[in-house]
DNA sequence: TATTGTTATACTCTATAACTATA
DNA sequence: TATAGTTATAGAGTATAACAATA
């Protein structure tokens, strides 16, 4: 489309990463309304699944989501009957999250459709591509003191 | 931090793109706050600056941010003195965007400071790892139909 | 005193529709 | 009829502060 050039930000990531979040956002948005859930949905339900009795800090922590903003998704998704707050026995101020029997199966429809987001990024990298763009961005996730 | 699984997400890019642009936001809010621009100024200054003479609609489409956003963005930028728009005189209704002088030196002074929002990035991957990074980046945008 | 989850609130970013002036 | 820029508006995402319950 536009031949600009970056210029003094040409090395730069920032507005890089702007413009694949919107891209991303957007289609995440288009894939989660059938299901009637908020984007982020399944990136929670999936860290439930993977890491069972998480508490709310855990996976907000790892999803990079504030403690209100997953209140409001764990609010959704219980109210879907996708996942349930079990109160910790041992410590009565964490929720324990787990899947329901319903959160399970719609983990894995949703997963379908959800990851059709990104097959334009599998088509144009092979697989070790990819890998290897994923382990970049762990790299500097990490420098930055994210997860 | 925490050391949850992403889990069915493992090879997604999306969920760690989010966090790294949430990252990298709140460093640019912070960084651009002195100088009383929003985020995404540099990013439109260096633009014109490489580019002088852009239309509106081409610096939008590059950054990634819709027409109506750049219009305000243009409007704080011309509100500090930072831009002009001039008014093609081959079609009058496009807006050919220049840097003022003083434009130019907020250029330089505010990159020195935006920079450093990446800088632990530069120090965390090698030269080569940071282009490979952007390359990848660049090659998913354009699959992605971006750019 | 610190931490988990919650509520309330506000702000930023982004998106869309409708208007104008030009082409 | 189509395009560039603008205005107005709404929505999603994110952030902070303050509170209750628990440690």
């Amino acid at each position: 489309m536009s031949d600009l050039d970056w210029g003094l930000l040409s090395n730069s990531v920032g507005p890089r990463v702007r413009l694949l979040r919107n891209n991303l956002n957007a289609r995440s948005i288009a894939a989660s309304d059938p299901f009637g859930l908020p984007t982020g949905s399944l990136t929670i339900m999936s860290l439930i699944a993977q890491n069972p009795g998480s508490s709310q800090k855990e996976l907000a922590d790892k999803a990079g989501i504030t403690g209100p903003g997953l209140v409001s998704l764990v609010d959704d998704l219980e109210r879907h009957g996708l996942v349930r707050r079990d109160r910790s026995t041992t410590d009565r101020r964490r929720n324990m999250l787990v899947l329901t029997d319903k959160g399970e199966k719609t983990v894995a429809e949703m997963f379908k459709v959800v990851s059709q987001i990104e097959a334009p990024i599998r088509e144009e990298l092979s697989a070790k591509e990819l890998d290897q763009l994923i382990g970049l961005i762990d790299r500097v996730l990490k420098a930055l003191g994210e997860s």
